[in-house]
Formats: structure tokens, C-alpha cells, sequence
RNA sequence: GCGCCCGUAGCUCAAUAGGAUAGAGCAACGGAUUUCUAAUCCGUAGGUUGGGGGUUCAAUUCCCUUCGGGCGCGCCA
């Protein structure tokens, strides 16, 4: 089994500075974590450490000095370590002799599917919560970029060796549900001659004109004129089932299927609500003020008390958070992740406090907070006003400029900054569209490995493969690239951001174009041409796994 | 008023868990194709990282302050 070339040297780096450090006059009480990282400027090495400077403050010496001791005690004897040099301020930068480049190639086709997997997680189980929209009305654009945030993230993080769960939080209970039935059940005896007042705050939409129209396409002048129990039951059902069944299916369609549909109600049924005030009650964290029950929330630093149980004796929203969040721990997550709209992150806090008062830690709760989609046609903003008339629908939105541009668009930038989406551009199939971009180096590879075949040359495991052929400057810089895939994983799932892999296999998708364009994979030189096939083969690779992860289709032909 | 996020090239954004000369794309200008897909590649130009302090050997990154933009501050969800 080929192992990771980068981790095992730098093991053998690490072991040796700090033993070095150990064996020192050093008078020091903790080691920071010595951490070797990639320079930007190839100049720098293949592997750098600051450690020396990191200890200059406590040992009052200068960091060159430092530096010096522990480049002449380096015990390192590792044929793949070349030079070993000390720069200006104190860094120390290693050179790897070209080998590992040749190790990393066949660690990836040794791997194939699984190469890029790192087990960070050991196996911890992650539950990312993510989109939940309220059932009342269809998905909009915003909804769109969590979608991709949240299923994005959980493949990194299942790349990242956590076992992860993705779930949606249907809240299909409550005051907002019985005015969505009353609104369709107005419209549709509207739309059978009767006069019916609409409903003060009810749903406007286009949608539930759709929907009562459906009913009576279905159901005739059955619930004509009635409202009683029965009818308004039926009226609720029949919308939540709707919307419901209409944004699971545009999920569908964005590609991101959920492990799990929890039902706020299905809380209420298993009187999960009542046995969570009750554990609160013992704990000591509720009170009764004005009539209605509190949360002692600002014992955990959050602005103020919040109210669980309303004055009329009816739960909030919040109670069936809390309820709902300790069924997440009950089912054994170690780790929770919500992602959240930007219009939500004033109920981090709260939130954060009810866990504890639970009694789990402050930080087994992750809140991601996505900011929001501004969309662009004709360089002038899109009004996302649902009164305005030009609401855009995620569904519109996929239908317009297609699945792929779309989850990318939103996973390019930082999920915490704004995401400007320029219609235009994402319509365009240009090199302005950085999607075509990359899915274009994937085709054509594919297209490369076709004509090679066509040609007689085909991957033979079997060959011995002379991949000291590959020494030109842009495949050292491919191969490179290649290499540094896992650590990408690694850091996107240690700070939640997918957009680090984005940019990344755009990185990935320029050097193979770049490599392309000075030099020719099908040469006059077999041999030579067999270890070539091999790197764009693994360049494939690496951008089908990438690929995947964000949820973006590689297509083998454009 | 209080809290959170953001402010980097003309525009949209990056910047490795504080690191070395702040990088891409678009737009502008100039080049490259008898070649495996030009949806590509190369070059030029473009910056006091909103302003001002501080911490550090080192700050776009951390702290304080100020200005500008977004969002949130219900017994709504």
C-alpha cells in the first residue's frame, strides 16, 4: 500500500526537531506545535517551519540562532529530504528531491475513488443540519447557496473520516401552518364564485392560487363553502404536502439528497417537548415571570431571557429548537451543524444556551451562517422582494443557468461574505465561466485517453511505467498540485469551508491547461507518452473526487 | 442605541490556524493555433489591504478606535 509521501516526511522532520529541542539546554515548558506548511514561493522549499522564531520570545535568543541548533543536530535520515537551508528571519525550509513526486503518482492511482481521503473525523459522528425551510412557500436562491454550503460541507467532511448525517427540519406545525391552509382554502372558494375573506397575514403567493387549484382539479367543490374542522384539516394537509413534496423535489434536482425529514410535529407526538421543559424545570433553568416560562439563557451569556412557554400556554418556536436539539444529542451526534440564513445569526447565541443548559458543551454545536445572494442580469441588481414580481425561485434559477453553474457559483466565493450572481456570466459558456473551466481540463483528458487508445497506446497496469520522464517544469507543478489535495480536505473541514476546495481545483484545472499547452501528451516516444498518459490520468482523477465532493458533474465530452 | 458579518486592483473575489515579494478571473492593451478540443495559453498595466492607533521578529489576518455597507435585536417563525 502506497502511503502518503508529504505525511511520512514530514514525521520523520517533526520527530527529529523535537527531539532535538528536547535534548536541548532549551528552558522551555510547552513545545508549540511545530507545523510545516508549503511556502507560496517555490524558492522556500517543499516544506517550511517557523518553529524557531516561535520560540525566540520564550528563550530570549535571536531566531536565526535558534535556528542553527536545530538544522546541526537534524537527525534525518530519510533519502527523500534533499537540502536543508535557514532564511532571513529564522525560517527553515526543506527541499525533497524529486522522487516524491514520483510517490505521489502512484499513490493516486494506487487509491483512484478514495485518494484525496484523510481520516481526520476517526469515524466521530457529525449531523449537519441544513436549507429547513419553512414549508409555506417554494425554495428561493438563498436557500439555494445553503443547500450547496450544507451538502458540500458534508462531503468534505465524510471525505474528512467523520460519519456524517445530513437532515432537514421541517417545521409543519404551528400558527404559520394553519394560516397556509387558510389562505389556499380562501383562494380555492375564490375560485369557486364564494366570497371568503382573506386571512390578515396570510401567504399572497402566486403558489397557493396554484395549489387551490389543484384541489379543485382533484377534489371539485368538495370543500366548497365549509369550515370545519374536517375541511380546514384537510386544506393544511393537503398544502404541506404540496410545497413539501415541490422542494424536495428541487433538491432533487440540485443534487442534494438528505439523510433525514424531522418533523417539528413528530416532537409533539413523542411529547418530546414537555420531557425537555421538564429536564429544564430540574436543572434549575426555567422561571415563571408575566405569566409565561422562561429560559435562564443569560446565565450562558446570552442579552437577555427567553420566553419557552408563551402566557397562553402555547410553546415557541425556541421550545421546539431546544426539544429538537436534544433529540439530536440523544441520537449519539457528537457534533451538531446548523447552517443558517444571515437573517437568523441574532439566535446563535440563545441557541448555544439552550445546549448548555442541557447540559452538553458550548462548542458541540456549530452555527454556520451563510450570508446572502445578490443576483445580477444586465449588470443591475434582480429585486428579490416576493411583492415585486421578479422573485426568483431556485427552481427558475436552475432552470436558467443549469445545476453545475449554480452549486458552484455559490460554493466559489467564502460562505460568509455575500455572493454577487451574475446571470450573465453564469449563462455564459466562456472563459468568464469558471465552471467550463474546469469541467473543460476533465473532457479533455478524457478526450486525450480516447485518442491514445484509438492510437494503441492504452494504461497497462501491468507496464512498467518510467515516470522519470515526466521532469519538465509544468509537470513537477501539476504533480504538485496534485499532492496537496488531502491537506485542502483537511483544512476545509477544519474551518467549514468548502469554497477552499473551489479554488483549488481551479488552481488544479489551470496547471493542466497550462501543461497541455507547452507540451504533448501523445508523443513520437512511447515510453515517454505511457508516463505521461499516467499523470493526466491522475490529473482525473483528482478533479473527478474534487468534483464530486462539490456535487458538480464531469462531463467526458464538451 | 446594542450585537453579528463584511470593507483588498476599475469590477467580482482569493490569500494556507499570524509568515517570506498580497494573488486569480473579468474589463484594457499586446501576443500564441500546419498540434491530443482555442470553452485554452503567454505577456503588459493595475494596490498606502477604508482611515488611525496597538500587540509581534512578522498583521490583509489578532486587539482598540473611527468611517462606510449588510443583517439582526418579539410571549413571530
Amino acid at each position: 500500500m502506497k502511503t502518503d509521501v508529504i505525511a511520512q516526511v514530514k514525521k520523520t522532520i517533526l520527530d527529529s526537531i523535537e527531539k532535538n529541542i528536547k535534548q536541548s539546554n532549551f528552558q522551555i515548558k510547552i513545545i508549540p506545535e511545530i507545523i510545516l506548511l508549503t511556502p507560496k514561493n517555490k524558492s522556500h522549499g517543499d516544506l517550511s517551519t517557523n518553529i524557531a522564531m516561535q520560540l525566540s520570545r520564550e528563550l530570549k535568543l535571536k531566531p536565526l540562532d535558534i535556528a542553527h541548533f536545530i538544522v546541526d543536530n537534524l537527525n534525518i535520515k530519510d533519502s527523500i529530504i534533499g537540502e536543508v537551508e535557514m532564511v532571513r528571519p529564522g525560517f527553515i525550509n526543506f527541499c525533497l528531491k524529486e522522487n516524491w513526486l514520483y510517490q505521489v503518482i502512484d499513490e493516486i492511482r494506487e487509491k483512484g475513488e478514495d485518494y484525496g481521503k484523510v481520516n481526520l473525523g476517526k469515524g466521530k459522528k457529525i449531523q449537519v443540519e441544513f436549507v429547513s425551510v419553512n414549508p409555506t412557500g417554494p425554495l428561493h436562491v438563498g436557500h439555494g447557496k445553503c443547500a450547496a454550503v450544507g451538502d458540500a460541507l458534508s462531503n468534505i467532511l465524510k471525505a474528512a473520516g467523520y460519519k456524517v448525517e445530513k437532515e432537514y427540519y421541517i417545521n409543519d406545525q404551528g400558527r404559520q401552518i394553519d394560516l397556509l391552509g387558510q389562505s389556499v382554502q380562501v383562494r380555492y372558494n375564490n375560485l369557486l364564485g364564494e366570497r371568503m375573506e382573506f386571512p390578515a397575514d396570510g401567504y399572497k403567493g402566486e403558489y397557493i392560487v396554484d395549489i387551490a387549484k389543484e384541489v379543485i382539479e382533484k377534489f371539485q367543490d368538495k370543500y366548497k363553502d365549509r369550515d370545519d374542522q374536517e375541511s380546514r384539516e384537510f386544506f393544511k394537509e393537503f398544502t404541506l404536502k404540496n410545497i413539501l413534496e415541490g422542494i424536495k423535489e428541487d433538491l432533487k434536482n440540485f443534487g442534494v439528497e438528505f439523510d433525514a425529514w424531522f418533523s417539528e410535529s413528530s416532537l409533539y407526538k413523542q411529547n418530546k417537548l414537555q420531557e425537555v421543559i421538564e429536564l429544564l424545570q430540574q436543572k434549575g433553568f426555567l422561571y415563571k415571570e408575566k405569566g409565561a416560562l422562561w429560559l435562564k439563557t443569560t446565565v450562558f451569556g446570552d442579552e437577555k431571557d427567553r420566553v419557552v412557554i408563551r402566557k397562553n400556554s402555547i410553546p415557541t418556536y425556541f421550545a421546539s429548537d431546544i426539544a429538537y436539539h436534544q433529540d439530536k444529542y440523544q441520537r449519539g451526534f457528537e457534533k451538531i451543524i446548523d447552517i443558517w440564513g444571515a437573517d437568523h445569526h441574532g439566535y446563535i447565541q440563545r441557541m448555544k444556551a439552550a445546549v448548555q443548559a442541557l447540559g452538553y458543551p458550548e462548542d458541540s454545536l456549530g452555527v454556520l451562517i451563510v450570508q446572502f445572494v445578490t443576483l445580477i442580469r444586465d449588470g443591475k441588481e434582480v429585486g428579490m422582494s416576493t411583492r415585486g414580481g421578479e422573485f426568483i425561485t431556485l427552481r427558475d434559477l436552475i432552470k436558467e443557468v443549469g445545476k453545475d453553474v449554480a452549486r458552484y457559483f455559490f460554493l466559489m466565493r467564502s460562505h460568509d461574505s455575500h455572493t454577487e450572481f451574475d446571470l450573465d456570466v453564469a449563462k455564459s459558456q466562456s472563459m468568464e465561466n469558471p465552471v467550463y473551466y474546469i469541467q473543460y481540463a476533465y473532457a479533455r483528458i478524457c478526450s486525450i485517453i480516447k485518442k491514445a487508445e484509438q492510437a494503441g497506446v492504452k494504461m497497462d497496469k501491468s507496464k512498467v511505467i518510467k515516470l522519470q520522464l515526466l521532469n519538465q517544469e509544468e509537470e513537477f507543478e501539476l504533480i504538485k498540485k496534485l499532492s496537496s489535495l488531502k491537506e485542502v480536505i483537511k483544512k476545509s473541514a477544519l474551518t467549514w469551508k468548502p469554497h477552499f476546495l473551489t479554488t483549488y481545483l481551479y488552481d488544479l484545472a489551470s496547471s493542466f491547461h497550462k501543461y497541455y499547452t507547452v507540451h504533448r501528451i501523445i508523443t513520437e516516444d512511447e515510453e515517454l507518452t505511457r508516463a505521461r498518459l499516467i499523470l493526466i490520468d491522475c490529473t482525473r482523477i483528482v478533479l473527478f473526487n474534487s468534483l464530486k465532493i462539490l456535487g458538480v458533474s464531469v462531463p467526458e465530452s464538451m
